[in-house]
DNA sequence: TAAGAAATATTTGTACTAAAATATTCCATT
DNA sequence: AATGGAATATTTTAGTACAAATATTTCTTA
């Protein structure tokens, strides 16, 4: 997603909060660059990008699991989860296992190396978030929730669909 | 950026806020995941992709510039803006054009069918934003404003350097 | 003026992302 | 049992994104 600094537009007049206006793209701009930002970091450190190390993750808190499981609980596609593994799989930190009784399904499982990286992983972006969150007074984070949602909100929900919504199915909006 | 349903993790125990930051986490996921959708619907429809038209309006609006200066007005990196022009120019929308007195400079212009296109432009996702936002009371904006400020400052600010910072240089943190 | 540093654009290589098409297997209905 | 439809994983294709390396040109400074 490519935010550039909001400009006068073709045609919209802009109002007074325009300002605001850019600065709250900006800020969104930002949080989505601290993702891909973190992932290089990763991968200098770990040789694990951040799906990657995701995909570890969730195996090594659910144990084996198909990819299909594996796109939903990362909320990715399964065309990208067959990338993701195929790159682990090649660095033997899962592997594939036919050994479902519907062969249809791959079971992926996490290698001792696998395991290995799992349990001293560096923590997922999540855990910035929430270092730093646990930092702040209960008021502050109702507060970034509610306008979070607000601003998911503008952003038309509707067409926000993800493979499978999530654990419970997303509040209706 | 992927971020997946947090879990309770290796070190961590989680505390009653648990849920709260597993909904904000949530939230920002699909903050960003609008983009990317957005990108999609806006490819079907126009045959270009945000970026793309990101970049022909930064050139419809001000004029012929050097990938570097679009890369800054876009925030991405210049290797990333060659792509994009490439496609842009395979469609006929841009030119390349080496008019500069100093020679490593080229300056992509648009063409007619470029101009037209960036006349009858969908609106940029910040649009979507921007309406939304422009039916919201003022002080609810300066909520938004300061709860994003303060998760972007949770990711780490410090690492979020882009090439060229915005306009202003983003307020010291 | 010559050598080295800086700026500009591009190329190369890797990863992620998703839609669409394909192959395989399973299931239901006839 | 056979056909058609659903589910699962993969391949293909295309776009975005960035770092690192490269080529060209300009600037600096010695």
């Amino acid at each position: 997603m490519a935010i550039h600094t909001p400009t006068p537009s073709n045609k919209t007049t802009f109002e007074p909060q325009h300002d605001q206006v850019r600065e709250i793209i900006y800020l969104i701009r930002r949080l989505m660059q601290a993702g891909s930002l973190y992932t290089k970091e990763l991968n200098k450190n770990y040789q694990v990008s951040a799906p990657q190390l995701n995909c570890l993750l969730v195996l090594y808190e659910n144990g084996p699991l198909p990819p299909s499981r594996i796109a939903s609980l990362i909320m990715v596609k399964s065309s990208t989860v067959t990338g993701v593994i195929d790159r682990l799989e090649h660095k033997g930190l899962v592997k594939r296992m036919r050994n479902s009784p519907d062969r249809r399904v791959i079971n992926i499982e996490l290698t001792d190396a696998g395991k290995t990286l799992a349990q001293n992983a560096p923590p997922p972006i999540q855990q910035k978030i929430v270092d730093g969150l646990k930092r702040l007074p209960q008021n502050k984070m109702e507060s970034i929730t509610h306008n979070l949602q607000l601003l998911v909100h503008l952003l038309d929900a509707q067409d926000l669909e993800i493979e499978h919504p999530y654990e419970e199915p997303p509040p209706p909006l």
